[in-house]
RNA sequence: GCGCCCGUAGCUCAGCGGAUAGAGCAAUUGACUACGGAUCAAUAGGCCGGGGGUUCAAAUCCCUCCGGGCGCACCA
């Protein structure tokens, strides 16, 4: 009996009960929804569903509540139903019905967690994105984490997920970062608009290491230029992607924004909106009519110079996508950037698409990173710049991974890297892998012990907390679904403690393998099933936030 | 001025209409000749920024004010 079961239950019981009133309220498998209550003594699930009824209906509550009650009681696997305060239903499992789910978890294993959500469903998933004019800052590593993650939870439920890094080695900022290469080389200052940073010099040097003693030679300015910009943004985008990869984040597809103007797509986009009537000329430019999707102000595609305007890459870049076959596309971005959510929306609405649907733009706040209590600068153009590696070399890929992917994209977070970078228990990474590292203790010890998985009688299942635990194991498959909808992989973080704690409860109650010379009974069998089916769910929610599940630490 | 996000325990943060608002850390007190003490048990700590409204029910939804962060180009 799983919670899944237990609503099919209460859904056909719901439906009788109406039918018997003669109504004919539709009711769905969303309407009954469990809960988990917080209070024990509220039972192991309840349901508000006679409050939200009774109105409509025009009955009392606690009537409508009494009489889903007494027929629920009935139903195999249920323990007893009572209702309690304005008109909560609450439900008592019998232990053998909650205790299977430990056999069924352990047999699934990897695939317990899985849904359906996004079966089938081709979906890109744009994040990072840093230009490779200079290391990726702490707000792009936010999203290295975050988005893999996301990538991660859509791909367990079903989703045909590329994960995808838009990169761009058109625009005027790989014009500065060349001249700032070129400038360190000549031993000339940073130009008014270039990078500064110990990389510039760094990457220059690599670049003349590369060609010893050939620049000298070149005969103009404007080729050497050419040369550092060329060579300088391959070794710059090298080492970003190194970076990712060393933090467990892989890219299926590197998209260069080049590609879509010599490929003629961002004339093919805007003359396409020109066929939707969305183009007109003014000021000697060309506008995209934005403000007829919601947009606040009119876009201009081509500048009265001549030159593209920065959003028609956009427009060539989504076309392409959809003509790639991605029905989800999703593209997140800093809190810096939130202004383009209702341009680019519009531009959805505009290509005859569904915004919100068809492209979702998500927005991460800020991350501060603190060191000693003291904020640390975050920008490439300023001279302190923190990069992944700095996160990576004082916190380890774990811990710097769930620092980033613990809380909500919609709250600007302070990481301190000293915090986080204890190996105790005030870092809440170790606590979660350190349950799972026991779960694999306990299982060799029980091995040792003699104790197997032979035999499994979920009604020895008894003790609190174990009821509290199975409650708790039950409840994965919801939480990676709503991560999944939510697009909030905390939840999983967030899940995982819990799961941590009531696990190192059950640990903290009861025993697997026996005491001294005790006998191996049933009860510790039953009980190595319950204890590596935790382990299988705490391997599967780490994973989800790409953190390792370790056996030993 | 307009827009997006945030304001919850000393700190960092959960809580997409439900019952007595939670976790970790920090504080205080306990538990190891018991499967790993990186653990557990207990205590203490809150006008959920203020004020209105909707609802049987609001930290949660709506309005408004205050405070903080980030944006509002023919720059990318």
């Amino acid at each position: 009996m799983n919670p899944a079961d237990l609503s099919a239950s209460l859904l056909a019981v719901v439906t009788t009960v109406l039918a018997g009133r003669g109504s004919s309220e539709p009711v769905t498998i969303d309407d009954v929804s469990l809960d988990r209550p917080r209070n024990r003594d509220h039972g192991d699930w309840s349901s508000n569903i006679a409050m939200k009824l009774a109105k409509p209906l025009g009955i009392a509550p606690r009537e409508l509540a009494q009489e889903i009650s007494d027929a629920l009681a009935a139903v195999a696997g249920v323990a007893s139903v009572e209702v309690a305060g304005p008109g909560f239903i609450n439900i008592r499992l019998d232990a053998a019905a909650a205790g299977a789910l430990a056999k069924t978890i352990v047999e699934e294993d990897a695939g317990y967690g899985r849904g359906d959500l996004y079966q089938g469903v081709t979906m890109n998933l744009e994040f990072v994105s840093a230009n490779p004019t200079g290391p990726i800052h702490i707000g792009g590593v936010r999203w290295a984490a975050v988005g893999d993650s996301l990538a991660r939870i859509f791909q367990s439920q079903g989703g045909i997920v590329t994960r995808e890094y838009y990169f761009n080695d058109h625009g005027a900022q790989i014009d500065r970062f060349a001249r700032s290469l070129l400038a360190s080389w000549a031993g000339e200052p940073v130009p008014d608009d270039g990078y500064a940073g110990d990389y510039i010099a760094e990457i220059a040097a690599r670049v003349v290491e590369a060609y010893p003693g050939e620049l000298e030679t070149v005969p103009t300015r404007e080729e050497v230029q050419e040369v550092f910009r060329a060579v300088g943004v391959e070794f710059m985008f090298a080492d970003i992607k190194k970076s990712l990869h060393d933090f467990g984040v892989d890219f299926d597809v590197y998209f260069h924004e080049n590609d879509l103007h010599e490929t003629g797509a961002v004339d093919h986009a805007i003359e396409r909106l020109r066929e939707l009537g969305a183009i007109y000329e003014a000021d000697g430019a060309t506008w995209f009519r934005t403000t007829d999707f919601g947009d606040d102000k009119d876009r201009v595609v081509i500048k009265s110079d001549g030159e593209y305007g920065y959003m028609s890459g956009d427009l060539a870049y989504y076309l392409n996508k959809r003509e790639r076959g991605f029905e989800r596309n999703l593209i997140m971005l800093g809190a810096d950037h939130h202004g383009y959510v209702r341009r680019l929306m519009a531009m959805t609405a505009a290509f005859g698409d569904k915004p919100y649907y068809n492209l979702e733009i998500l927005i991460g706040q800020m991350v501060n990173l603190l060191r000693d209590g003291k904020p640390h600068r975050m920008s490439k153009r300023a001279g302190t710049v923190v990069v992944l590696e700095d996160l990576v070399d004082a916190v380890g890929v774990d811990a710097g991974r769930y620092a980033l992917v613990r809380s909500s994209i919609d709250s600007q977070i302070d990481i301190d890297l000293d915090l986080w970078g204890r190996k105790t228990n005030d870092n809440p990474v170790f606590y979660v892998q350190y349950a799972h590292a026991r779960t694999r203790a306990v299982a060799r010890n029980a091995a040792t012990s003699g104790v197997d998985r032979s035999v499994f009688d979920a009604a020895l299942l008894t003790h609190e907390s174990e009821s509290q635990l199975l409650g708790i194991l039950a409840e994965f498959p919801r939480v990676v679904r709503q991560a999944a909808e939510l697009r909030e992989p905390h939840r999983i973080a967030r899940y995982s403690e819990e799961l941590a704690g009531a696990y190192h409860r059950w640990y903290d109650n009861c025993r697997v393998t026996p005491l001294g010379e005790d006998p191996v009974a049933d009860v510790h069998r039953t009980r190595l099933w319950l204890n590596d089916a935790t382990g299988v769910v705490l391997r599967n929610a780490l994973g989800l936030v790409g953190v390792s599940a370790p056996e030993r630490m």
